[in-house]
DNA sequence: CTTGGAAAGTCAACAAGGCTGACATAATGT
DNA sequence: ACATTATGTCAGCCTTGTTGACTTTCCAAG
């Protein structure tokens, strides 16, 4: 089973999985295996990510829906539905069956719309922004040590393969998220 | 509770959400909301990451797991379920689902082992070789573009910061299979 | 004022992929 | 002989995603 092309369609840049020096040293970078190290880093390192906010969570009966809603609620207070949907990327079925959860908890408030009557426009209550700071901070500890351990130069190329990654429209999200609510 | 400290635990670092120049310059890069930033930034690119082989899988009635399962198979070939077990994270009913049809698909060979004939090497089909090869270049495809696009001292950096957010025992097993695979 | 369509909610049904518990089988090690 | 290990399997449950169909509310255009 292609044991002699483990390399497969390189494209014509990464070298080949074997040799880390494989005879010119430009873009090395770009070799098939340090692209595939940086795949399996992504995969546990979001394990990792998760594992925090996660613990907190089920001894709640919580998921890591409900999570996503929480931050982003808490990230745009007063946000829409509609907006929710768009910024979580899913359908309004899934998103309403966490927001009734978060309501009947009585982590979300739902208020309706003053421009327009149809909207939600739902905020944390007081005992969800106590949750959200509580999975917030055990999320930020980790992400906040790891910052310190790779120090900012670090810290500012892992920004800069994360945004890169993004489609355009995720990226486009991404900042806008970061001009509102920063 | 705790309105005015926001920071938390910030251990005398992070300078609270609103001010990103708090007053000391140094350390900036800490602050709760460069942070949260990346916390945006790792839900934002996982999604981006997972998307490219998801849409593959997908057209083959086959899921995100199957591509993990596929995805070490291929990194350790004649590796055993506790094996796989144990690098997944997940239950062996849960792995044996998926298992059972990746073999049945004719995607992946299961064969007793040698010295043991408890256990079973897993391996894949040339089948199987075909569809990993289709997914992996999908996904480094993208992390290519993101790696080329952010340079080398970005990509070092991203590295970086992911490893140290891993727990030991993850990271362990991170590096433990770099060395293997490579 | 009526009507079209957008926003939101709800019900039903389904699937993937996690989980636990219980049990079977075969092989290994003591 | 016996306990342990590796694996497989059945049954059932949960979360979280999906689609489809339908209702209610409301804004805005005709």
């Amino acid at each position: 089973m292609a044991e002699a092309d483990k390399t497969g369609i390189t494209a014509g840049l990464g070298q080949g999985a074997a040799p880390a020096a494989g005879g010119t040293e430009q873009l090395l970078f770009l070799t098939d295996e340090q692209v595939r190290k940086g795949i399996e880093a992504m995969f546990f390192a979001y394990r990792a990510f998760t594992a925090d906010p996660d613990r907190i969570l089920e001894s709640r009966g919580l998921g890591r829906a409900h999570h996503r809603a929480i931050h982003f609620i808490h990230r745009s207070p007063g946000t829409t539905v509609s907006n929710l949907l768009i910024t979580l990327g899913v359908t309004k079925q899934s998103l309403n069956r966490v927001l009734r959860a978060l309501i009947a908890e009585g982590l979300v408030e739902s208020r309706v719309g003053r421009h327009d009557k149809r909207e939600r426009n739902l905020t944390l209550t007081s005992q969800g922004a106590v949750l959200e700071r509580a999975l917030s901070e055990a999320q930020r500890g980790r992400m906040r040590a790891a910052y310190r351990a790779a120090g900012p130069v670090a810290v500012a190329g892992f920004r800069q393969v994360l945004e890169a990654m993004m489609d355009p429209e995720l990226r486009r999200q991404y900042q806008s998220l970061s001009e509102v609510g920063g």
